[in-house]
DNA sequence: CTTATATTCGGTAACGTACACAGTTTGCAG
DNA sequence: CTGCAAACTGTGTACGTTACCGAATATAAG
């Protein structure tokens, strides 16, 4: 490395406009006490000068912590899924704890809206909050929350589905709709015109499910103009093994057409589990998400195909989207949308979450 | 954002030793003039109090620009693929341009190594080189340069394809022989066990093209225990479409049961062009790389899939490689394998190079 | 015991910005 | 004009490191 030096600081603002560093300072953070006279010689020499404040002296001379706060679902026996995202921001974490940064995470239970509030609530008292990060479960509390936060000028991003027309400064996930129409496409590449194709959806609550309706809404559309009375739709509210075993029992048993069973989210690996169960090797079998258990049917050859939308990566992006505001007032994309990707046996082993 | 402090620096670690900092600073850098005995006791401080420097006091003070190299083909009208690359280092470039980096871009002609040997010079001759980002398409110069560079203590970083048994800080790039092989997987989804399958491999010089040789590879390997002799290989060594016009309407005519086409690299728009020109719709296409002409024909239905591995992202790690290393003294993945990625007409749009 | 020469070490000015505090100017009523 | 806020501006120190300069001490040579 060598010694080069020609940047232009707040000093050569101060000797060009004839003030002191002082008063660059009150402008450049709008503070107060600045005539409007000097304040306009001053900017225009900013301008002019193409000037970028320096970070590193900046975030050294206000020795001051960032705080960031996340809430996202806990992992629970149910879905591991959340564990992903929680790495994401792990990660991010580790990457600007260098520059006095400190992320809070919180968790809530995804099947009990009073502890997505309480954590809230903790979040607002806390007394020192910069930004935040959210995966917004559940629409009306999230509205409520975000309202406040922009009320009090804290950013906020969502992770993992979005809320339309909000002010959110950034939005980091799928879009849903065409996550299901993508699968549709590959499914068309899978299957015979003849044969006919199960859409299971297994979930507590099947309707309120953003992210299952959505999906079967792109994947149903993608097969209206194809043939669309080839595919059989199955909603399965319980998500216990046995139930996952009758149902799928029965609709293979009344629809001996089906060559293919698509599954809209990560409990694709139920009905690997009875697939295997039953040596049923005909039947092709694509579903959601890049879990560990998912990759073991992956790799035994009964998952086809897992779709997969980089769950940590939102987070991680999150993370540093927030940052990046904070830190040098970067401009962010309202939404970001996650790549669609495609996993089979094969490639998996490269495959970044 | 709130004040907070607590963090140990040099001062107390002088403070504790009974030293002043300038001691404390020479042990950080292993600088000469401290004897035996002060250094062991700084250091056990050091160890003991777990200090960590603080990058940012570090990167200021020290008014210093770190200049980085980097080497890769340039894009010819022959291929723009380079250009994607390319993306990638400039993006690392905006991310870390803050920290006082800077990235001098060198490119060589594919088609011509003592282009490439000149450029090595050219870095060599420089007076001020911390880190070098190569794309090693010719061999041995790559091995003779960076033969210097380890001499020297210049760490440099491998992408697009790796250099065994090197001491480089760094790969980022495909495992190429998978890459054939999750094509080969995905391609026996896509075709019937008595259809033929053609490999084309067009290029000018293939026999020393490892990336095309590696596919093949892969590719091969996996239909091995699978019906190999339906494989039809085909070499072509010119990139004008007359040729691959002319190569292409001759195997289809002598092969009829060719149901789908696998060209082993970005070549693919050739063949599409042809299959377009003829509308011939019956025969699958299969392919490489995420390029705007690749992209036109796989939107226009031509193309069916394209295999992909991140080369911007290659880039972009890379140089982010180099710098948390020589920044962080961080360490650095040998290799890093990028992810090998399947796009179709509908995930396309949302997919990141 | 000098003098010369290494070998160790300490003091301190930067680096570019933030901010508390002190100082200066301006406007306006008395 | 004087006084006295209010509005404006400048000075100085701090942030944690780096690195230069020179001082102190130790060691060797005469």
């Amino acid at each position: 490395m060598k010694n080069e030096k020609e940047l232009v600081g707040v000093k050569e603002i101060a000797r060009r406009a004839n003030v002191s560093i002082a008063t660059v300072d009150r402008v450049l953070h709008n503070r107060t006490g600045v005539s409007e006279k000097t304040k306009q010689k001053i900017n225009d020499i900013i301008k002019e000068l193409d000037y970028k404040p320096n970070i590193l002296a900046r975030r050294l001379a206000s020795s001051k912590t960032m705080h960031l706060y996340t809430l996202i679902p806990a992992v629970s026996e149910e879905t591991d899924y959340w564990s992903v995202p929680l790495q994401g921001i792990i990660q991010a974490e580790k990457e600007i704890m260098l520059y006095n940064v400190k992320i809070e995470k919180l968790f809530y239970d995804m099947n009990d809206k009073e502890s997505f509030m309480k954590q809230t609530r903790v979040i607002l008292e806390s007394e020192s909050v910069d930004g935040v990060l959210l995966a917004p479960a559940f629409i009306e509390e999230a509205i409520a929350f975000t309202d406040v936060c922009q009320k009090r000028k804290i950013p906020f991003v969502f992770i993992n589905s979005n809320i339309p027309n909000r002010k959110n400064l950034s939005y980091f996930g799928p879009d849903l709709f065409y996550s299901g129409y993508t699968a549709a496409h590959l499914v068309n590449y899978l299957v015979e015109k003849s044969d006919q194709i199960l859409l299971m959806n297994i979930a507590k609550d099947i309707n309120s499910d953003y992210h299952i309706l959505k999906k079967e809404e792109g994947f149903t559309e993608y097969f209206t103009e194809n043939n669309p009375e080839r595919i059989i739709k199955q909603n399965l509210d319980n998500t216990d093994y046995q139930s996952v075993k009758k149902t799928v029992a029965k609709v293979l048993r009344d629809y001996p057409d089906i060559r293919l069973i698509f599954v809209t989210n990560s409990r694709v690996s139920l009905v690997a589990k009875y697939l295997l169960e039953k040596r049923i090797e005909d039947t092709l079998l694509v579903g959601y998400d890049f879990l560990d258990r998912n990759i073991e049917f992956l790799n035994k050859g009964v998952i086809d195909f897992l779709i997969c939308e980089k769950p940590q990566e939102q987070a991680y992006r999150g993370i540093k989207a927030l940052y990046r505001y904070l830190m040098f007032e970067e401009k962010q994309e309202k939404e970001y949308l996650m790549p669609i990707d495609i996993i089979h046996r094969e490639n998996q082993r490269f495959y970044r979450n």
